[in-house]
DNA sequence: TTAGGGTTAG
């Protein structure tokens, strides 16, 4: 390449800015140690090869021992900077203390790239001798340099310190407050980001994009909803200019919070839509019960992957559409697309709704055919949905055969036995639980809390409710609460069960006044059962059970134009008393039962049978509850 | 001859 002993100068640059390799670098190298007496050659070489791509960074580091020491910054800061930038910005560091070892001084443009990998790696010790040498060579008054002791102070974990040097700024511009920003963001301090925000703008500073960006995803992390409308009139009144970053932001935020149209204005102002985007839309639209239009987006997206694919299949599995879930999930496999865990876990809850024992067993199989035997999330999920579709052994089977168990694992399967009325069983295996020193949640106890009301045991379920707060240290929820009403209810303890929904902290539902209203009809307890309904009714004015209990107690009254006016509003609005289906598959055959019906093929069998059973049942004792009786009278 | 900031789905 070169032959001349004469080249200049300008040559030697010109040929350096066409160097390739480092082969032609190191070539370049030769021929002026040959023929270059001049010592600046050499440094002038290696700020070159220091300015272009990683390849020549060792080569650079190995040239900088010939440099005359003490060094000027302008011949190292490059490299510097293409450290820092590095997949190895540890290195930066080494560099630095080797310039110092070199005795050579550093300008503010060196600072910058030491302390950005300072704080990459948490180098907290060089960052904090860094930002002392600053102060004494007075470059910290560089609003750069400043900032970047700020930023390296955040990301060694050290907040407060980093929120010092920012106080301490005279000066900030919008880079300086999205630092702070974001740091306060990265650490979970959002209030703080909020917070500051305002005083960003309180002090004329005009947030840019990407001061939005992080705002708005901040708002989406804290789920303060109350945010949502100020950033929306913000962005209407300020026209800021959405890239790509902030739509993205955006759309994710609204989408979380349920705010679809939002979201979709959003959403169709992007000219490139990524998979996140996508996959957050339709998660947004099938968590707000708007099924068809996440189908709708699904349907349009060109690029498909797993987690899209299991969005779409746990919005059908969660919104009662099981066989569409499977449908989809079909659909996901014939791609090519192998499930994981997650999207497992949702097709058997999928299967769990369903309620078909049999296509339960197929899933079974399948996750076990495709090696997710020991996943926690499936196996959870298995005995959830064989305890839903009736197989109480079958979720005992995947209890006992999983080789590591969870919290979720024994509340789903304490859980699981309460279903099926085995008090015993719950209560045996929570005190295994126990000994076992697996420490319970709070869904552990709505559990155990259904197993003892339905077992009639109410002295043992109000020890357990007492122990959860003194023993457990876990605050009662609604559901808990629920369980008590049931309680006391099932077991004609109805003063209690009131006493216990006047002594909850927060507002009874209609679930828990249904809970009482139930117990008092089935007690017959009219003057209770009417003030249970009232309040169900002040709830849901439309509440079927509510309405007919209303009617049936005037009923007894003879009170005739109190039920006259409670069946015409019922007419009226068309409210009609919800009629529980039953289902049995047989065979891959479905049979579904109505109350009265008789379309079944095999009805009269059916009937004889029936009355069969209850004669049996009058033999043992049983007395029919004809509480409900008057409904169709 | 050079310097500081961003988002994201099950």
């Amino acid at each position: 390449m070169l032959t001349a002993s004469t080249v200049s100068s300008t040559a030697v640059q010109d040929l350096l800015s066409h160097c390739k390799t480092l082969g032609h670098i190191k070539q370049l190298h030769a021929h002026i140690l040959r023929t270059v007496s001049d010592h600046r050659r050499s440094s002038f070489l290696f700020n070159l090869s220091s300015s272009s791509s990683s390849i020549n960074i060792n080569y650079s580091l190995s040239l900088f021992s010939s440099i005359p020491s003490p060094p000027e910054p302008f011949l190292f800061n490059l490299l510097l900077r293409n450290l820092s930038r590095s997949d190895e910005p540890r290195a930066t560091i080494l560099f630095y203390q080797r310039i110092r070892h070199a005795g050579g001084r550093l300008d503010q443009f060196s600072f910058t790239p030491i302390l950005k990998a300072a704080a990459k790696v948490s180098a907290f010790f060089e960052g904090t001798e860094l930002h002392g040498l600053a102060l004494k060579i007075a470059t910290l008054s560089d609003p750069f340099v400043k900032t970047a002791v700020m930023d390296m102070y955040a990301c060694c974990g050290k907040i407060v310190e980093a929120r010092k040097v920012f106080d301490e700024m005279p000066q900030r511009d919008v880079v300086t407050w999205n630092t702070m920003i974001v740091r306060y963001c990265r650490c979970g301090f959002l209030e703080e980001a909020f917070e500051l925000f305002e005083e960003m703008k309180c002090s004329n500073v005009m947030p840019d994009e990407m001061i939005l960006c992080n705002i708005v995803s901040a708002c989406a992390r804290s789920g303060n909803t109350g945010y949502n409308s100020a950033i929306y009139e913000f962005l209407k009144e300020n026209d800021v200019r959405m890239d790509a970053h902030l739509l993205t932001a955006l759309v994710t935020m609204y989408a979380g919070a349920g705010c679809m149209d939002i979201a979709r204005e959003f959403y169709t102002k992007m000219s490139v839509r990524s998979l996140f985007v996508s996959t957050a839309m339709v998660s947004g639209f099938s968590k707000a019960g708007r099924l068809e239009d996440a189908r709708d987006i699904f349907d349009r997206m060109e690029k498909k992957d797993l987690v899209c694919w299991t969005t779409m299949i746990s919005a059908y599995a969660e919104s009662d559409h099981p066989e569409e879930a499977l449908r989809v999930f079909d659909e996901m496999c014939r791609y090519g697309t192998e499930p994981d865990e997650i999207a497992l876990g949702s097709v058997v809850s999928a299967c769990a709704s369903l309620g078909v024992l049999e296509k339960a067993t197929w899933v079974h199989e399948y996750t076990h055919r495709n090696g997710f035997e020991s996943s926690l999330t499936v196996n959870n999920a298995l005995i959830n949905m064989y305890a839903k579709c009736g197989g109480l052994d079958a979720a005992r089977g995947v209890f006992e055969e999983m080789p590591t168990k969870n919290v979720v694992s024994w509340s789903s399967m304490i859980n699981a036995f309460s279903m099926h009325g085995e008090a015993n069983d719950a209560l045996a295996l929570f005190a295994r639980m126990k000994q076992e020193h697996v420490e319970p949640n709070d869904v552990t106890f709505v559990g155990v809390l259904y197993g003892w009301s339905h077992s009639g045991l109410v002295e043992e379920g109000k020890k357990i409710f007492a122990s959860m707060t003194n023993e457990y240290n876990i605050t009662p929820k609604l559901e808990h609460y629920g369980c008590m009403v049931d309680l006391f209810g099932r077991a004609n303890r109805l003063p209690e069960a009131l006493a216990v929904i006047e002594s909850m902290p927060m507002a009874p539902n209609v679930v828990i006044w249904g809970s009482l209203m139930s117990a008092c009809r089935v007690h017959g307890e009219i003057e209770l059962g009417e003030l249970a309904a009232k309040h169900v009714l002040e709830l849901e004015p439309d509440h079927d059970g509510a309405l007919v209990l209303m009617s049936n107690i005037y009923a007894r009254e003879e009170r005739w134009d109190d039920v006259r006016k409670v069946r015409r509003g019922m007419e009226e609005k068309n409210v009609l008393k919800e009629k529980g289906v039953s289902r049995i598959d047989l065979n891959g055959e479905s049979h579904e039962f109505l109350i009265g019906d008789k379309r079944h093929k095999r009805s009269d069998e059916i009937y004889a049978k029936l009355k069969e059973v209850v004669s049996e049942l009058k033999l043992a004792g049983c007395v029919p509850d004809c509480g409900s009786v008057l409904v169709d009278v």
